[in-house]
DNA sequence: CGGTATTTTGAGTATCGTCAAGGCCAGTGG
DNA sequence: CCACTGGCCTTGACGATACTCAAAATACCG
C-alpha cells in the first residue's frame, strides 16, 4: 500500500474516496477496506497526459489524491469545452456505468489513486456501504454539473467567473494548496491556465482575462499573480455571480467560519 | 394498481422506470415487483403546480408517465434557471441523496407515478438489481447535464437552439405526442414556453424567437406554430449546432431509422 | 368577440468574439 | 551572464451578436 494519508471534509455533503476517509466515515466493513487495498495502486501523471479516452471503459476506478485533471469533450470542429474538474477527493472512472463519454487529461501533475474495474464492481455487489457511496458521489457530480449548467447560463462573462471563483472558494476549499487565508482576505490558486478557463466557461481567453480584470477594477478581487487571485470582497463577488451559487449565503457564512478556524 | 402502460425504450442506455420496462429489462425479482406495486400511487399535477420544492427531501421517488416536467433553480434576484426536463419514462426524487436542491414544476399538465421513500429505499438495499439501476439512471442524467453543459457554453444562442432541439429528437424521440414523421420532414412539439426556453438555454424569450427564425430562414426548421417546429434538414440543424451533440452522427442515423420504422 | 398572455419585431446599446500586436516569464543555448 | 525563443497573459480595435426596452402582432381562452 502507497502512503494514502489525504483527507477530505467538505462543507456540504462529501462523498470523499480516499481510505482514511473511507473507512472512518462510511462504515466499510473490515472486508471492504482489506480488498481495496489490495486492488488499488498510485498513478502519476504529467500536466497534459491523458488519463482516460473518450469512448472507451477505463480498466479502474480512479480517486485524484493530488492536482487537479479535467473533464472534456472535444468537438467535430476540433473545439474543446471542460465539464468539469476534478480535485483531490474526487473519483471518477464510472463504476458500473459503462463507456466513458468523455476524456480526461492531467491539469497539472497529479497522483491517483487507481482501484482495478472488475474487482471494484465486485466488492460493489457485497458492499452496500461502498454502494451508497458510489450514489452519492454521483449524485454529488451531478449537483455540480447543475452548478456549472446556472453559470454557464448566464449571459456577462464577469458573472460567470465570479461564480467559478465562488465554486472555487466553497468546493475546493478542502483541498490545501488552492485555498490561502490571509489577514483579512483570501488567496485563491487557480489551477488551471486561461485558455482552459476559458473552454470551461465557454468564452476565450481574452474575455477571460478582461474579466478578471473587470472584477479587479470593482475591487472585490485582486490580481497577484495570473493564477493567484485574492479574494478582497467575497459578498460583492457572490454579488456579481447573482449572488446565487451560494444558497442564503450560509454556504458563505460557514466557509469564511472555517476559513477562520484553519487560520487560527 | 393503476394502469402503467407506458413503455420507454431509448435509443441509447435506457434506465427507465416504469414498472413494465422495470421487469423485463432489469430482471427484477418478483419481491422487488410486488414492493413496488404497493408502494406505488399515481399523481397527477396541472400545469405549473409545484411537484418539489428546492431544500427538501420530496416524500417519494417518481417516474413521470405523462407529460414533461421542469427542474429549476430560483436565484436571489428572482431569475430562474431551468437545468433540465423531465419526460416519460424519466425519474426523479434523489433516492439516498438527501435534500433536492432544485425545484420541480409541472411545465405540461403530467401524471407522476410515485413510490413511498421510505420503503423505495428500503427495497434498493436489498434488490441490487434496482440499485444498479438507480445508479445508472442519475449516472444518464449526468451525462445529460454535461450534454447541457457544452450547449450552454456555446457563444451563439442559434447554436445552443438547434442543439436543444437535436436533443429534443434524439431523447424524447420516444415520448409519443413530441415527434412525428411526416413524409420526410419530422414535427416536433415544443413542450415549453419560449421563456421557459430562454430560462434553460440562458437567454432570453426574444432571442430565442429570433433564432428560430433565423434558422427556419436559412431552411433547416419551419415553424408551423410557435410551439410546433417542422425540422426540415436535419443534418444541416447538426451543423448549426456544431454537429458535435450526435456524436459521429451514428445517433442520427438511428434517430432517422427509429422514425422511419415508426411511421412505416 | 373581447381580454390576456405569449410571441414577434424594432431600435439602440452593451458585451463579446475575432484578429492582431505587445508584454511578461521561464527555459535554452550561446 | 545574456540574448533568444516559445508559451501564456494582456491590451487594443473592430465587427458581430445578444441584451434591453418598447411596442406591435399573434395566439389563446373564455
Amino acid at each position: 500500500m502507497k502512503d494514502i494519508s489525504t483527507m477530505r471534509s467538505e462543507i456540504s455533503g462529501t462523498a470523499g474516496f480516499t481510505l482514511d476517509t473511507l473507512i472512518r466515515e462510511a462504515g466499510l466493513s473490515d472486508d471492504a477496506v482489506a480488498t481495496l487495498r489490495d486492488i488499488c495502486s498510485l498513478r502519476r501523471y504529467a500536466a497534459g497526459q491523458t488519463v482516460a479516452e473518450a469512448g472507451e471503459e477505463p480498466g479502474f476506478v480512479g480517486c485524484v489524491q493530488t492536482g487537479v485533471l479535467r473533464m472534456q469533450k472535444t468537438l467535430h470542429d476540433g473545439r474543446q469545452h471542460i465539464v468539469g474538474l476534478l480535485v483531490e477527493g474526487d473519483v471518477f472512472g464510472r463504476a458500473l456505468g459503462g463507456p466513458l463519454d468523455l476524456a480526461i487529461e492531467a491539469a497539472t501533475d497529479t497522483e491517483v489513486m487507481a482501484f482495478r474495474r472488475a474487482p471494484f464492481e465486485a466488492l460493489l455487489l457485497r458492499s452496500p456501504e461502498l454502494d451508497r457511496l458510489v450514489i452519492l458521489n454521483v449524485m454529488n457530480e451531478l449537483d455540480r454539473a447543475r452548478d456549472w449548467m446556472i453559470i454557464l447560463g448566464t449571459p456577462r462573462i464577469r458573472e460567470r467567473l465570479a461564480g467559478f471563483l465562488l465554486v472555487l472558494c466553497t468546493r475546493f476549499c478542502s483541498v490545501d494548496h488552492l485555498l490561502r487565508p490571509r489577514n483579512g482576505s483570501l488567496d485563491v490558486k487557480v489551477p488551471i491556465s486561461r485558455t482552459d478557463l476559458a473552454h470551461l466557461l465557454g468564452t476565450r481567453p481574452e474575455s477571460i482575462s478582461r474579466a478578471f480584470h473587470a472584477l479587479a477594477d470593482t475591487g472585490c478581487i485582486g490580481i497577484r499573480q495570473p493564477d493567484l487571485i485574492e479574494i478582497r470582497d467575497l459578498d460583492a463577488l457572490a454579488a456579481e455571480a447573482g449572488e446565487d451559487e451560494l444558497r442564503g449565503s450560509n454556504t458563505l457564512n460557514s466557509l469564511l467560519s472555517t476559513l477562520r478556524a484553519r487560520a487560527g
